[in-house]
DNA sequence: CTGAAAGCGCTAACAT
DNA sequence: ATGTTAGCGCTTTCAG
């Protein structure tokens, strides 16, 4: 049907040359100083005809791809999806497109991601590193590759980056519960040495020393099954009988609502990291430590863009702040529940 | 840092050509008959420097980029995300790689990215297709680009395609609150003359011809805010009192069950199309129509993969079944409850 | 078995 | 102001 039309059909249709052709298709008529009548015609005829220019002799010629790669742990987590649609509704207004894809937190996917990318020649790339990826971030850097991590950072690496105050939002929800009257305040969390989990422990630490309570702490792995994670938790949950549990994500906080309703053990109060639909809808409703995701969006795509514009003196490393959204799950305890 | 290694410069450091080198690369050291001794000091030298041919002028020269284009929905919501999911999964152990973007189901958005992925020489789609882009892709198609939709199709347009049984999951679902004992039973679906949303509708007159019931239908506009969306069909559910809501999405679920939710009207029995994490946690859990991702992926990878290498004589349309999932929403209704 | 060379479609010095 | 032309890095025909 359509019969791919080359930039030279154009020269020749029109009787130019490519070059006038193609400074004219990017923008540089005024520049070369290349008359408005023939800008006019030639871009009219390009519009006629339909003319598409093939962005990978653009790309093989130029060295740019207009693209930025965007790795993240789980696109189906709805925290990283929401972040992901900003940002490449942000990059597309600035000529750039996204290409994403989920590591699901595994080193080795990472790596080849990444190498992947590398391999298509994006101009950028934002990334939720997992564990064990240093030096292949080290080596996009030390290849002045831009790239912007986020949630999370890598320490003794200096990149840009852009976080929420984990230590902040953590101590927020612990001493909330804390407040309300809660004395067995337990933390899951995942067996992990990334930032934000260590903060997020941090922040819970520090609640817990400022109201002189003694911690309770379930760590859980990432990889396992629901159904063991949900097993680990019921069995943690009878042993330790907290009577308020913070999680430090959300989908963990998913798998203990699970693991709580399963179990019809007495509800004790909730919090977590992360908002999510559910939280909103579960009975009781869910009291949630809620990340700026507008602004993390924003920051990013800023911090890239001006990497990629090369105005990057240095690294730029952004903390935003997050928000508790109090709700049902972490009402004051009744004295009844209480001894 | 890394310098970057050209195929000509490993055949110098070599002294061989560079042709036997682009050949022993490409796997085709045997039928060139190129010596085993030969191949391996290749194969190994490159493997030294770490040489990665450069994807952009491997693509230029073959016309081939290895990169399927994705065009979906919204990544956001779990049904699409996880179909997602599988599809890269399968896609990469095949040697391509997956771009995707979310459509909104707009049809600009949606025509729009087509463009792009064909700018950027996809060699092939999968597309949920929005209303409003049967151009679009018929031109896709009379381009003998692969292309294969999914969760819907074009009518009049003889393309590959996979959905679920959208009239027997909504008669299914709709049969059930029946046989349950519910007399109104409403739908609420989407202004859309969407082909999964038309079979859904359908499935749903179907069932309610079976029982001799009355059909209450809730429209609502997919743009809508979600305030807007709520207060609209907290007003259906006031004027005419359903005693069973099923809703045609899973994203109208959610706003349906924020609604009951938000007004305490007394909890009509409810049943959505496809599932979601939410239904399982909500109280009551929530009956739904459950599709088969696995199932939905699979069938999508290969048939497209049939395309790619070109072994497709006609176009393949796959009617995947759906499940009901039965769960507390659409309990047995009780007596006190009716009149 | 291996090498020379012609492009894939485009951009941008360089020349005019 | 506009045309000529040399590549970007790779694959692949055609000759040895």
């Amino acid at each position: 049907m359509k019969k791919k039309i080359l930039i030279s059909d154009i020269a020749r249709d029109l009787g130019v040359s490519v070059t006038t052709v193609s400074f004219i298709l990017n923008g540089k008529a005024k520049e070369k100083r290349i008359s408005e009548g023939l800008t006019k015609r030639v871009l009219d005829y390009v519009q006629k005809v339909g003319y598409k220019p093939n962005e990978l002799a653009k790309s093989l010629r130029t060295g740019k791809t207009k693209i930025i790669g965007l790795i993240i742990e789980d696109i189906s987590n709805p925290f990283f999806a929401n972040i992901a649609r900003l940002i490449e509704a942000k990059a597309y207004s600035k000529g750039y497109r996204i290409i994403y894809c989920s590591t699901d937190n595994q080193p080795e996917k990472t790596i080849e991601l990444i190498q992947l990318f590398r391999d298509r020649h994006v101009d950028g790339y934002i990334i939720t590193p997992s564990e064990g990826v240093k030096d292949t971030i080290q080596s996009l850097v030390s290849s002045q590759l831009p790239v912007v991590l986020f949630d999370r950072y890598i320490p003794g690496l200096n990149t840009s980056y852009v976080v929420s105050d984990n230590i902040k939002g953590a101590y927020d929800a612990t001493a909330h519960l804390a407040q309300q009257g809660y004395k067995r305040i337990a933390l899951v969390t995942l067996y992990s040495s990334q930032t934000q989990m260590r903060d997020r422990m941090d922040g819970y630490m520090r609640a817990i020393d400022t109201y002189k309570l003694q911690p309770y702490v379930k760590k859980v792995n990432m990889g396992d099954d629901e159904e063991t994670t949900i097993s680990s938790f019921s069995a943690f949950l009878a042993d330790q009988e907290p009577d308020a549990v913070f999680f430090a994500t959300n989908y963990l906080a998913i798998i203990g609502l699970k693991a709580l309703k399963q179990h019809r053990v007495s509800m004790p109060a909730v919090a977590s990291y992360d908002d999510h639909t559910l939280f909103k809808l579960f009975t009781p409703t869910i009291t949630a430590v809620s990340q700026p995701i507008e602004g993390i969006a924003d920051e990013l795509i800023n911090t890239l863009l001006n990497q990629l514009d090369g105005n990057a003196k240095e690294n730029r490393q952004v903390v935003l702040p997050s928000t508790l959204i109090i709700r049902e799950s972490s009402r004051a305890r009744t004295s009844s529940t209480g001894n």
